[in-house]
DNA sequence: CATGAATGAGCCTTCATTCAT
DNA sequence: CATGAATGAAGGCTCATTCAT
């Protein structure tokens, strides 16, 4: 519990990330965070105004020297590579992120929980920041489908969002599936990899039948 | 509702499911259980010996007279269709219980959020049933890449879960992205269309592209 | 900490009234309220919802066997006796109550601190037992001057409640005042005789004056 | 307000003054004062000792070239006009200052709920300053009872505080007993009005007939 | 002279569970 | 079978104060 070298604050802050994002918002309690921290429980209250606001600080913060945020990555602004290679590079920043540990892994692992359970009563700039890496892969899908509806685009970021979001919590199931199983540290890039041609297919392919479809009979035969 | 139609225990498990398929474990509270199935706290003790008792039945539990449970459609088990449209009929399933009323909906929320944010120290029985539709998805995918090794099908199975999984969440944050847009009563059919023909391209396309990759390369190149 | 023979509920409600009543709403912590009931501080929730809930219980509650409640005295409705007489009987029955130690006194005394530091968001019922002094006294005045306006009566009531009121509380003032001064058991019938008399001058004097008077020059005459 | 005025000093006492009267000793938390002052929470401590100390502070302080104090008016001083003037216009003062704003006000009304609700541990002087009023009551009545007990006159002078102290907590009372009742602004002249006359009339009758009352015989009818 | 930071104590409440009836 | 009563633990928060700067 030695208070180290960094502000009370910091130390909130990085504990905060960490027990947010292993037990989620209501798992991690404000002692428990307090505690890891090494400070007074009244601290989250007093630097931040509540465990609420601890939790929008950790959304928000952008570490001193770090332009970007959670899913800041150059990818999105170097329209030189091709899309495809930049859409892999994306997809890789943020699984490591997600499987990762550290403050910005941690940060990117809350936000990715707001999203599948939102915190309600958030400022909109944390909500913002929650999303986003979907933001982002928004422009990015937008450069792959340039000639696709919003609605193709939109349908394209979640599917992809999903796959990424998933493999976040995928550690355990996976482990269920096939408790033989050992996740090697190259596992995230071979996943990036599955993620990116995966979705790259998908959204060229299905875009293509999308158009060419007579969307509502496909549906009508569904049943 | 009515309190003498059904057993105690029966309108416990159905007011659970409903309770646990909305809020989460953590956000269903034992009391609030037990009011809206005008029973006494102390019954879910009782009955299931806890909250977590209560929990695992309602995952574990298959209604008087119907064969199977959670994922349960018959289209896996109808190998004359092809396997595509099999595919999308299963993913259609999901999806309408994901985000549909009644208990079997509300059950399989319930294990969908099992899925994504585990609750400790389940029953193997209660883990499985969670695990149901995976499996599922699994023997339908090794259909569709009947050649593919045992990695591809998996990861081909956790793309198409992801995206149906945070489909099942997405009302929030599409409405977030896009406040103007209404989910319409159809969106369902048009999701699943999405997911099955993104994921159909995905699986054949990429496993292609995987047979012929120099994996360790692509991989290598990301940095 | 012997739970003794009453219920839980009954030994909350008593040593809540004697807490409250000597303290505050404020001052008497749930905590303490509930360790001199003997009986667990999640008991006050459980029984009555809340701290404030057991507030307005104690000033709503009505003994077993008790017709009336907090200033329910008799002679407001013997109206056999002389006017004055009744107004004295009355001035002693709540002056007695508000010196006295059990439930009747501390309850006449949390309604009597109600009354001059109102605690928000009380119940109708709450509001209206803690009045019930004043609507009583109101009808006694409005016997004794029956030809008075209704804004006569209401200045009288308030002059009279006034006094008992700060009787309340001046056994600390007359300490202070005159150190020398023993507080009698007799004290109690002295001080309502006084105040009955004090009050009956009081009002059938200055109703005359009020009726004759040029209210304007004497208040004009003020500056 | 403005922060730069003052010292901090004066704006600690002026805004304490202001909370203390509006929501009485606990009511008013440091750090609202220390706030509303424009000031740091730790000034509160620095300069007066802790909260207690400003408390002590805003009853005794004597704003710089103002003679008295709290109840200070002139009239206790001026023997010439009649007793019973002097009253009127003593009661109209207090009754003004107790339904004022500004600094002599939220002091008078600071010192009235310190008489009904005393907080403990004051320093005497700050016990002394709350108890002016009442003394100069004393001496107003001894005048106008110039042959009267000391019994008697300070019965009479806790009548006549306990009417004033009352009116000053009447609005709400008033409101909720009549909620049609508009409190105008001339309330307080026609009240100051009616206490004096009813207390001039008390005193003077009620001290005849206690007098020549046969006392033990009437407290011992009331049962 | 003033302040931001930090603290320990205390507050009220909610929760899942247990027990006697 | 079912229930009302009761409980211990934990949770988030406010408060007045202290301390080093």
């Amino acid at each position: 519990m030695e208070p180290s070298t960094a502000t009370t604050r910091e130390r909130l802050l990085e504990a905060a990330s960490e027990l947010f994002a292993h037990r989620g918002f209501r798992g991690a309690s404000a002692r428990a965070i307090s505690a890891q921290a090494g400070a007074n429980a009244a601290a989250i209250s007093y630097h931040f105004r509540g465990k609420r606001g601890l939790y929008e600080a950790v959304l928000t913060h952008a570490p001193p020297g770090q332009p970007g945020c959670i899913g800041a990555t150059e990818s999105v602004d170097r329209p030189a590579d091709p899309a495809s290679r930049r859409l892999r590079v994306f997809i890789h920043g943020w699984l490591s992120r997600l499987r990762g540990n550290g403050f910005d892994a941690w940060q990117a692992q809350v936000a990715a929980r707001e999203l599948v359970e939102p915190v309600g009563g958030l400022s909109h700039e944390a909500q913002d920041a929650a999303l986003r890496p979907l933001v982002q892969l928004e422009t990015l899908v937008r450069g792959i489908l340039p000639h696709a509806s919003d609605e193709a685009v939109r349908y394209s970021v979640l599917s992809i969002a999903g796959q990424c979001l998933f493999y976040f919590n995928c550690r355990t199931i996976i482990h269920r599936l096939n408790p033989s199983h050992r996740m090697a540290r190259e596992e995230v890039m071979l996943t990036a990899d599955h993620i990116a041609r995966f979705s790259m297919a998908g959204m060229t392919i299905a875009a293509c039948q999308r158009n060419s479809d007579d969307r509502g009979r496909s549906v009508g035969n569904l049943r």
